[in-house]
RNA sequence: GGGUAGGUACCGAAGCGGUCAAACGGGGCAGACUGUAAAUCUGCUGGCUAAUGCCUUCGGAGGUUCGAAUCCUUCCCUGCCCA
Protein backbone atom coordinates (compact mmCIF):
# COMPACT_ATOMS: atom_id res chain seq x y z
CA UNK A 1 0.00 0.00 0.00
CA UNK A 2 1.25 3.60 -1.00
CA UNK A 3 1.20 6.48 1.72
CA UNK A 4 -1.32 9.26 0.54
CA UNK A 5 -0.24 11.39 -2.00
CA UNK A 6 0.54 14.50 0.19
CA UNK A 7 2.71 12.36 2.32
CA UNK A 8 4.63 11.39 -0.79
CA UNK A 9 4.83 15.15 -2.25
CA UNK A 10 6.55 16.08 0.97
CA UNK A 11 8.90 13.46 0.96
CA UNK A 12 9.60 14.06 -2.37
CA UNK A 13 10.12 17.60 -2.74
CA UNK A 14 12.31 17.90 0.93
CA UNK A 15 15.37 18.86 -0.04
CA UNK A 16 14.76 19.22 -3.82
CA UNK A 17 15.39 22.12 -5.81
CA UNK A 18 12.80 21.94 -8.51
CA UNK A 19 9.35 19.15 -8.83
CA UNK A 20 8.09 20.33 -12.62
CA UNK A 21 5.37 19.85 -13.49
CA UNK A 22 3.91 19.73 -9.56
CA UNK A 23 0.52 18.91 -10.44
CA UNK A 24 1.70 16.05 -13.04
CA UNK A 25 3.44 14.57 -10.86
CA UNK A 26 0.75 14.83 -7.89
CA UNK A 27 -1.75 12.81 -11.10
CA UNK A 28 1.45 10.65 -11.52
CA UNK A 29 1.34 9.59 -7.58
CA UNK A 30 -2.87 9.15 -7.69
CA UNK A 31 -2.99 6.81 -10.64
CA UNK A 32 -0.22 5.00 -8.82
CA UNK A 33 -2.41 4.59 -5.59
CA UNK A 34 -5.17 4.07 -7.20
CA UNK A 35 -4.12 1.13 -9.79
CA UNK A 36 -1.77 -0.06 -6.53
CA UNK A 37 1.27 0.26 -9.13
CA UNK A 38 4.65 1.52 -8.34
CA UNK A 39 6.07 4.16 -10.52
CA UNK A 40 9.16 4.20 -12.16
CA UNK A 41 12.02 6.39 -11.03
CA UNK A 42 14.82 6.40 -13.42
CA UNK A 43 18.64 7.48 -12.29
CA UNK A 44 21.11 7.48 -15.25
CA UNK A 45 24.70 7.13 -13.63
CA UNK A 46 28.08 7.48 -15.38
CA UNK A 47 30.33 4.43 -15.12
CA UNK A 48 33.72 6.52 -16.51
CA UNK A 49 33.90 7.52 -12.84
CA UNK A 50 32.89 4.90 -10.15
CA UNK A 51 34.23 6.89 -7.15
CA UNK A 52 31.60 7.92 -5.51
CA UNK A 53 31.32 10.59 -2.72
CA UNK A 54 28.73 12.26 -0.84
CA UNK A 55 27.48 14.50 -3.74
CA UNK A 56 26.63 11.62 -5.92
CA UNK A 57 24.84 10.69 -2.49
CA UNK A 58 22.57 13.47 -2.64
CA UNK A 59 20.18 11.84 -5.66
CA UNK A 60 20.92 8.63 -4.54
CA UNK A 61 19.92 9.37 -1.55
CA UNK A 62 16.32 10.71 -3.52
CA UNK A 63 16.13 7.18 -5.04
CA UNK A 64 15.94 5.17 -1.84
CA UNK A 65 13.09 8.06 -0.58
CA UNK A 66 10.66 6.41 -3.62
CA UNK A 67 11.97 2.86 -3.41
CA UNK A 68 10.80 3.42 0.31
CA UNK A 69 7.64 4.78 -0.73
CA UNK A 70 7.30 1.60 -2.88
CA UNK A 71 8.45 2.70 -6.00
CA UNK A 72 10.70 0.94 -8.39
CA UNK A 73 14.15 2.73 -9.24
CA UNK A 74 15.59 1.90 -11.93
CA UNK A 75 19.40 2.80 -12.73
CA UNK A 76 20.85 2.94 -15.82
CA UNK A 77 24.39 2.39 -16.21
CA UNK A 78 25.30 4.54 -18.70
CA UNK A 79 27.78 2.12 -20.49
CA UNK A 80 26.97 3.10 -24.27
CA UNK A 81 26.89 7.09 -23.84
CA UNK A 82 30.39 6.59 -21.78
CA UNK A 83 31.92 5.29 -24.67
CA UNK A 84 31.06 8.60 -26.44
CA UNK A 85 31.70 10.91 -23.43
CA UNK A 86 29.61 13.30 -21.38
CA UNK A 87 30.15 16.78 -22.66
CA UNK A 88 29.50 18.32 -19.08
CA UNK A 89 32.24 20.74 -18.22
CA UNK A 90 35.87 20.17 -19.94
CA UNK A 91 36.63 20.68 -22.93
CA UNK A 92 38.99 17.47 -22.80
CA UNK A 93 38.55 14.57 -25.12
CA UNK A 94 37.89 12.17 -22.38
CA UNK A 95 39.73 8.81 -22.88
CA UNK A 96 37.66 5.85 -24.66
CA UNK A 97 36.18 3.37 -22.67
CA UNK A 98 36.25 -0.52 -23.45
CA UNK A 99 33.19 -2.14 -22.75
CA UNK A 100 35.08 -4.32 -20.18
CA UNK A 101 36.26 -1.02 -18.02
CA UNK A 102 32.99 -0.30 -18.85
CA UNK A 103 31.54 -2.94 -17.19
CA UNK A 104 34.16 -3.01 -14.31
CA UNK A 105 33.24 0.53 -13.50
CA UNK A 106 29.43 -0.10 -13.75
CA UNK A 107 30.16 -3.29 -10.92
CA UNK A 108 32.10 -1.31 -8.93
CA UNK A 109 29.63 1.72 -9.10
CA UNK A 110 26.96 -0.20 -7.95
CA UNK A 111 28.47 -1.96 -4.93
CA UNK A 112 29.15 1.70 -3.76
CA UNK A 113 25.67 3.02 -4.42
CA UNK A 114 24.06 -0.30 -2.70
CA UNK A 115 25.36 1.55 0.51
CA UNK A 116 22.65 3.84 0.02
CA UNK A 117 19.95 1.99 -2.12
CA UNK A 118 18.07 -0.89 -1.31
CA UNK A 119 19.24 -3.31 -3.99
CA UNK A 120 16.76 -6.02 -3.06
CA UNK A 121 14.55 -3.50 -4.74
CA UNK A 122 16.58 -2.01 -8.02
CA UNK A 123 16.31 -2.11 -11.51
CA UNK A 124 19.88 -2.38 -13.56
CA UNK A 125 19.75 -1.71 -16.88
CA UNK A 126 22.67 -0.67 -19.24
CA UNK A 127 21.36 1.52 -22.19
CA UNK A 128 23.67 -0.33 -24.58
CA UNK A 129 21.14 -2.64 -24.81
CA UNK A 130 18.82 -0.06 -26.54
CA UNK A 131 20.98 2.43 -27.81
CA UNK A 132 23.54 0.09 -29.43
CA UNK A 133 21.10 -0.94 -31.92
CA UNK A 134 20.16 1.98 -33.07
CA UNK A 135 20.91 2.40 -37.00
CA UNK A 136 21.83 5.60 -38.45
CA UNK A 137 18.07 6.39 -39.47
CA UNK A 138 17.04 6.08 -36.48
CA UNK A 139 19.75 8.50 -35.15
CA UNK A 140 18.35 11.05 -37.49
CA UNK A 141 14.84 10.11 -37.05
CA UNK A 142 15.56 11.08 -32.72
CA UNK A 143 17.57 14.30 -33.88
CA UNK A 144 14.83 15.68 -36.01
CA UNK A 145 12.90 15.89 -32.70
CA UNK A 146 15.15 18.73 -31.43
CA UNK A 147 16.88 21.75 -32.93
CA UNK A 148 20.33 23.32 -32.87
CA UNK A 149 19.19 26.71 -30.54
CA UNK A 150 17.46 24.45 -28.43
CA UNK A 151 20.38 22.42 -27.60
CA UNK A 152 22.50 25.60 -27.12
CA UNK A 153 20.30 27.11 -24.50
CA UNK A 154 22.08 24.57 -22.43
CA UNK A 155 24.39 26.72 -20.41
CA UNK A 156 27.11 24.24 -20.71
CA UNK A 157 26.87 24.90 -24.62
CA UNK A 158 26.30 27.92 -25.22
CA UNK A 159 29.53 29.23 -22.77
CA UNK A 160 31.46 27.05 -24.81
CA UNK A 161 30.15 27.83 -27.81
CA UNK A 162 30.27 31.51 -27.06
CA UNK A 163 34.00 31.57 -25.73
CA UNK A 164 34.93 29.83 -28.68
CA UNK A 165 35.65 26.03 -27.21
CA UNK A 166 35.01 23.14 -29.59
CA UNK A 167 31.82 21.26 -29.42
CA UNK A 168 31.62 18.19 -31.38
CA UNK A 169 28.64 17.00 -32.61
CA UNK A 170 28.38 13.93 -30.74
CA UNK A 171 28.22 16.03 -27.61
CA UNK A 172 25.06 17.86 -28.57
CA UNK A 173 23.93 14.22 -29.19
CA UNK A 174 24.54 13.12 -25.55
CA UNK A 175 21.35 14.76 -24.31
CA UNK A 176 19.44 13.28 -27.06
CA UNK A 177 21.14 9.86 -26.41
CA UNK A 178 20.23 9.77 -22.72
CA UNK A 179 16.71 10.96 -23.31
CA UNK A 180 16.25 7.70 -25.59
CA UNK A 181 16.85 5.96 -21.61
CA UNK A 182 13.64 7.24 -20.91
CA UNK A 183 11.40 6.28 -23.92
CA UNK A 184 13.23 2.74 -23.29
CA UNK A 185 12.05 2.08 -19.43
CA UNK A 186 9.15 4.73 -19.85
CA UNK A 187 10.25 6.04 -16.33
CA UNK A 188 7.57 8.13 -14.59
CA UNK A 189 9.89 10.37 -12.81
CA UNK A 190 13.92 11.20 -13.60
CA UNK A 191 15.83 12.59 -10.65
CA UNK A 192 18.97 14.14 -11.11
CA UNK A 193 21.39 16.97 -10.17
CA UNK A 194 20.69 20.63 -10.99
CA UNK A 195 23.25 20.73 -13.44
CA UNK A 196 21.44 17.72 -15.29
CA UNK A 197 17.85 19.92 -15.47
CA UNK A 198 18.23 20.28 -19.12
CA UNK A 199 19.05 16.57 -19.85
CA UNK A 200 16.08 15.64 -18.03
CA UNK A 201 13.95 17.86 -19.74
CA UNK A 202 14.96 16.79 -22.78
CA UNK A 203 14.33 13.46 -21.60
CA UNK A 204 10.53 14.42 -21.26
CA UNK A 205 10.53 16.01 -24.80
CA UNK A 206 11.69 12.83 -26.33
CA UNK A 207 9.07 10.66 -24.44
CA UNK A 208 6.26 12.39 -26.08
CA UNK A 209 7.92 12.55 -29.03
CA UNK A 210 8.03 9.19 -29.02
CA UNK A 211 4.38 8.72 -28.27
CA UNK A 212 5.34 7.60 -24.49
CA UNK A 213 3.93 9.68 -20.97
CA UNK A 214 6.57 12.06 -20.47
CA UNK A 215 8.13 11.82 -17.30
CA UNK A 216 8.63 14.16 -14.04
CA UNK A 217 11.59 15.82 -13.15
CA UNK A 218 13.09 16.33 -9.70
CA UNK A 219 16.80 17.96 -9.25
CA UNK A 220 18.50 18.14 -6.55
CA UNK A 221 21.58 20.37 -5.43
CA UNK A 222 25.36 20.01 -6.55
CA UNK A 223 27.34 20.10 -3.54
CA UNK A 224 30.11 22.13 -3.16
CA UNK A 225 33.38 19.90 -2.17
CA UNK A 226 34.98 20.48 0.97
CA UNK A 227 36.74 23.99 -0.44
CA UNK A 228 33.55 25.10 -0.42
CA UNK A 229 33.38 26.61 -4.31
CA UNK A 230 33.69 24.11 -6.60
CA UNK A 231 31.20 21.18 -6.79
CA UNK A 232 31.92 18.08 -5.29
CA UNK A 233 34.28 16.21 -7.59
CA UNK A 234 37.11 13.60 -7.72
CA UNK A 235 39.24 15.58 -9.80
CA UNK A 236 39.52 18.72 -7.61
CA UNK A 237 40.41 16.72 -4.65
CA UNK A 238 37.36 18.21 -2.85
CA UNK A 239 35.53 15.47 -2.12
CA UNK A 240 34.12 12.48 0.67
CA UNK A 241 34.33 9.46 -0.29
CA UNK A 242 31.69 6.97 -0.25
CA UNK A 243 34.29 4.56 0.98
CA UNK A 244 36.43 7.17 2.78
CA UNK A 245 37.45 5.97 6.79
CA UNK A 246 35.74 7.35 9.56
CA UNK A 247 38.65 9.51 9.93
CA UNK A 248 38.82 10.99 6.50
CA UNK A 249 34.79 11.50 6.19
CA UNK A 250 35.04 13.19 9.77
CA UNK A 251 38.36 15.29 9.14
CA UNK A 252 37.22 16.26 5.77
CA UNK A 253 33.76 17.43 6.71
CA UNK A 254 35.37 19.54 9.75
CA UNK A 255 37.20 21.55 6.81
CA UNK A 256 34.43 22.52 5.16
CA UNK A 257 33.52 26.44 5.07
CA UNK A 258 31.12 27.11 7.98
CA UNK A 259 28.67 28.26 5.10
CA UNK A 260 27.95 25.05 4.26
CA UNK A 261 27.61 23.13 7.32
CA UNK A 262 23.63 23.57 7.65
CA UNK A 263 23.84 22.02 3.81
CA UNK A 264 26.10 19.10 4.56
CA UNK A 265 23.71 18.36 7.36
CA UNK A 266 20.66 18.39 5.12
CA UNK A 267 22.78 16.78 1.99
CA UNK A 268 25.16 14.55 3.41
CA UNK A 269 24.12 14.00 6.45
CA UNK A 270 20.44 13.88 5.84
CA UNK A 271 19.18 15.02 9.05
CA UNK A 272 15.37 15.49 9.58
CA UNK A 273 13.38 18.68 8.87
CA UNK A 274 13.03 19.58 12.61
CA UNK A 275 16.85 19.31 13.66
CA UNK A 276 17.72 21.33 10.25
CA UNK A 277 15.74 23.91 11.40
CA UNK A 278 17.18 23.95 14.85
CA UNK A 279 20.84 24.02 13.65
CA UNK A 280 20.31 26.71 11.27
CA UNK A 281 18.61 28.95 13.67
CA UNK A 282 21.18 28.32 16.48
CA UNK A 283 23.71 29.20 13.81
CA UNK A 284 21.93 32.44 13.37
CA UNK A 285 21.19 33.21 16.89
CA UNK A 286 24.55 32.14 18.22
CA UNK A 287 23.40 29.43 20.69
CA UNK A 288 24.89 27.09 19.04
CA UNK A 289 29.16 27.30 18.46
CA UNK A 290 29.65 27.14 14.48
CA UNK A 291 31.97 24.32 15.59
CA UNK A 292 29.85 22.35 17.47
CA UNK A 293 27.42 22.22 14.58
CA UNK A 294 30.03 21.24 12.37
CA UNK A 295 30.80 18.37 14.88
CA UNK A 296 27.52 17.07 14.85
CA UNK A 297 27.40 16.96 10.99
CA UNK A 298 30.40 15.47 10.49
CA UNK A 299 29.22 12.83 13.21
CA UNK A 300 25.79 12.18 11.16
CA UNK A 301 27.81 11.85 7.90
CA UNK A 302 30.08 9.29 9.30
CA UNK A 303 27.11 7.44 11.08
CA UNK A 304 25.37 7.28 7.94
CA UNK A 305 28.19 5.24 6.52
CA UNK A 306 29.87 3.45 9.12
CA UNK A 307 27.81 3.55 12.13
CA UNK A 308 27.37 5.01 15.19
CA UNK A 309 30.20 3.56 17.22
CA UNK A 310 32.63 4.76 14.16
CA UNK A 311 31.13 8.42 14.43
CA UNK A 312 31.79 8.70 17.98
CA UNK A 313 35.55 7.03 17.86
CA UNK A 314 36.23 9.51 14.92
CA UNK A 315 35.19 12.31 16.99
CA UNK A 316 37.08 11.30 19.86
CA UNK A 317 40.08 10.70 17.54
CA UNK A 318 39.52 14.24 15.82
CA UNK A 319 39.52 15.91 19.27
CA UNK A 320 42.88 13.91 20.06
CA UNK A 321 44.47 14.85 17.46
CA UNK A 322 43.46 18.05 16.70
CA UNK A 323 42.17 20.09 19.73
CA UNK A 324 44.84 17.80 21.62
CA UNK A 325 47.48 17.76 19.29
CA UNK A 326 48.18 13.93 20.43
CA UNK A 327 49.14 10.84 17.96
CA UNK A 328 45.66 9.62 16.48
CA UNK A 329 45.54 5.76 17.49
CA UNK A 330 46.06 4.01 14.76
CA UNK A 331 49.32 4.52 12.79
CA UNK A 332 49.99 3.00 9.66
CA UNK A 333 53.70 0.63 10.03
CA UNK A 334 56.12 0.76 7.61
CA UNK A 335 59.61 -1.54 7.28
CA UNK A 336 62.10 -0.30 5.77
CA UNK A 337 63.80 -3.78 5.43
CA UNK A 338 67.12 -2.03 5.25
CA UNK A 339 70.26 -3.25 6.91
CA UNK A 340 71.67 -0.10 8.12
CA UNK A 341 69.41 1.18 10.68
CA UNK A 342 71.01 4.94 9.96
CA UNK A 343 69.60 6.21 7.50
CA UNK A 344 68.85 9.68 5.90
CA UNK A 345 65.22 11.02 6.56
CA UNK A 346 65.01 12.37 3.20
CA UNK A 347 64.78 9.23 1.81
CA UNK A 348 62.89 7.46 4.22
CA UNK A 349 60.01 9.96 3.95
CA UNK A 350 60.16 9.01 0.27
CA UNK A 351 60.30 5.56 0.52
CA UNK A 352 57.41 5.66 2.56
CA UNK A 353 55.28 7.72 0.24
CA UNK A 354 55.02 10.50 3.06
CA UNK A 355 56.31 12.94 0.58
CA UNK A 356 55.98 12.86 -3.52
CA UNK A 357 59.87 12.74 -4.34
CA UNK A 358 63.11 13.29 -2.84
CA UNK A 359 62.78 17.07 -4.07
CA UNK A 360 59.29 17.30 -2.30
CA UNK A 361 60.61 15.75 1.13
CA UNK A 362 63.78 18.24 1.05
CA UNK A 363 60.84 21.31 1.12
CA UNK A 364 58.81 19.71 3.66
CA UNK A 365 62.08 19.73 6.05
CA UNK A 366 63.07 23.34 4.82
CA UNK A 367 59.54 24.72 5.93
CA UNK A 368 59.54 22.63 8.73
CA UNK A 369 56.79 20.42 8.04
CA UNK A 370 58.71 17.21 9.39
CA UNK A 371 58.78 16.11 12.92
CA UNK A 372 60.29 12.70 14.17
CA UNK A 373 59.00 11.21 17.35
CA UNK A 374 57.60 14.64 18.44
CA UNK A 375 60.96 16.98 17.43
CA UNK A 376 61.30 19.06 14.19
CA UNK A 377 63.56 17.76 11.87
CA UNK A 378 65.41 21.17 10.51
CA UNK A 379 68.54 19.52 9.06
CA UNK A 380 67.93 18.85 5.74
CA UNK A 381 70.97 15.81 5.03
CA UNK A 382 70.08 14.49 8.78
CA UNK A 383 70.29 11.26 9.72
CA UNK A 384 68.17 9.11 12.05
CA UNK A 385 68.41 5.63 13.82
CA UNK A 386 65.65 3.46 13.04
CA UNK A 387 66.53 0.35 14.64
CA UNK A 388 63.74 1.35 16.95
CA UNK A 389 60.40 2.23 15.81
CA UNK A 390 59.89 5.89 15.13
CA UNK A 391 56.36 8.49 14.29
CA UNK A 392 57.42 10.53 11.31
CA UNK A 393 54.97 13.06 11.02
CA UNK A 394 54.67 14.88 7.84
CA UNK A 395 52.62 18.14 7.84
CA UNK A 396 49.21 17.72 10.17
CA UNK A 397 48.00 14.52 9.14
CA UNK A 398 50.19 12.23 7.57
CA UNK A 399 51.97 9.98 10.30
CA UNK A 400 53.76 6.80 9.81
CA UNK A 401 55.51 4.41 12.29
CA UNK A 402 58.69 3.38 10.53
CA UNK A 403 61.67 1.06 11.95
CA UNK A 404 64.15 -0.79 9.69
C1' G B 1 38.03 25.06 -50.17
C1' G B 2 40.29 30.21 -49.02
C1' G B 3 42.10 33.61 -45.28
C1' U B 4 43.76 34.30 -40.36
C1' A B 5 45.10 33.47 -35.16
C1' G B 6 46.76 29.87 -31.98
C1' G B 7 48.76 25.03 -29.40
C1' U B 8 53.83 26.80 -23.16
C1' A B 9 54.20 23.31 -16.62
C1' C B 10 47.68 21.19 -12.72
C1' C B 11 44.71 25.49 -15.12
C1' G B 12 44.82 30.54 -17.28
C1' A B 13 48.61 33.31 -19.41
C1' A B 14 53.72 35.88 -20.59
C1' G B 15 58.17 34.75 -23.12
C1' C B 16 59.73 34.94 -29.46
C1' G B 17 67.96 32.71 -30.35
C1' G B 18 71.74 32.45 -24.86
C1' U B 19 70.98 35.46 -18.30
C1' C B 20 64.48 29.86 -19.32
C1' A B 21 62.89 24.79 -15.15
C1' A B 22 60.48 29.21 -18.09
C1' A B 23 57.47 36.06 -15.56
C1' C B 24 52.49 36.73 -13.53
C1' G B 25 47.62 34.99 -11.68
C1' G B 26 44.69 30.87 -9.95
C1' G B 27 44.99 26.17 -7.75
C1' G B 28 47.84 22.90 -4.59
C1' C B 29 51.25 22.07 -0.46
C1' A B 30 53.74 23.83 4.01
C1' G B 31 54.36 27.39 8.16
C1' A B 32 52.02 31.32 11.48
C1' C B 33 47.14 32.50 13.38
C1' U B 34 42.55 29.49 14.57
C1' G B 35 37.62 26.06 15.76
C1' U B 36 42.49 20.95 11.17
C1' A B 37 36.84 26.50 9.31
C1' A B 38 36.96 31.03 6.55
C1' A B 39 39.86 35.43 6.04
C1' U B 40 44.89 37.10 6.50
C1' C B 41 50.32 36.92 6.38
C1' U B 42 54.90 34.08 4.83
C1' G B 43 57.34 30.39 2.01
C1' C B 44 57.39 26.40 -1.55
C1' U B 45 55.37 24.46 -6.09
C1' G B 46 59.68 19.12 -12.61
C1' G B 47 63.26 15.19 -11.18
C1' C B 48 68.20 13.51 -9.45
C1' U B 49 72.46 15.30 -6.56
C1' A B 50 76.36 16.49 -0.21
C1' A B 51 77.43 20.29 -3.55
C1' U B 52 79.25 22.43 -8.38
C1' G B 53 75.97 20.53 -11.54
C1' C B 54 73.21 17.05 -14.42
C1' C B 55 68.60 15.09 -16.70
C1' U B 56 63.43 15.57 -18.65
C1' U B 57 59.71 19.45 -20.11
C1' C B 58 57.21 24.55 -24.00
C1' G B 59 51.53 20.04 -29.83
C1' G B 60 54.57 15.63 -32.83
C1' A B 61 58.79 14.48 -36.03
C1' G B 62 63.00 16.31 -38.42
C1' G B 63 66.57 20.45 -39.48
C1' U B 64 69.63 25.26 -38.92
C1' U B 65 73.00 26.95 -34.92
C1' C B 66 78.53 26.69 -30.47
C1' G B 67 73.41 27.26 -28.34
C1' A B 68 66.15 26.75 -29.69
C1' A B 69 60.07 27.34 -26.01
C1' U B 70 62.02 31.06 -29.35
C1' C B 71 64.41 30.39 -36.52
C1' C B 72 63.25 26.74 -40.84
C1' U B 73 60.60 22.24 -42.93
C1' U B 74 56.75 18.98 -42.30
C1' C B 75 52.78 16.65 -39.82
C1' C B 76 48.73 16.74 -36.17
C1' C B 77 45.05 19.60 -33.41
C1' U B 78 41.85 24.03 -32.35
C1' G B 79 39.43 28.98 -32.65
C1' C B 80 37.64 32.93 -35.74
C1' C B 81 36.27 35.10 -40.59
C1' C B 82 34.87 34.26 -45.82
C1' A B 83 32.73 30.57 -49.21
Amino acid sequence: MFPEVNEQMDLIKAGAVDVLPEDELAEKIENSKKKNKPMIIKLGCDPSKPDLHIGHAVVLHKLRQFQDLGHKAILIIGDFTAMIGDPTGKSKTRPQLTAEETKINGQTYLEQANLILDETRLEIRYNSEWLSKMNFNDVIKLAANYTVAQLLERDDFSKRYKSGTPISIHELLYPLAQAMDSVAIESDVELGGTDQKFNLIVGRDIQKAYGKQAQCIVTLPILEGTDGIEKMSKSLNNYIALTDTPREMFGKTMSIPDELTVKYFRYGAWANEDEIQTMEKGLKDGSIHPRDAKVKTAMGIVEKYHGKDAALSSFEEFERMFVKKDLPDEIEEFKLNLENPEQNIIDVITLTGLTASKSDARRMITQGAVTIDGEKVTDVYAKADFSTEKIIKVGKRKFMKVSV
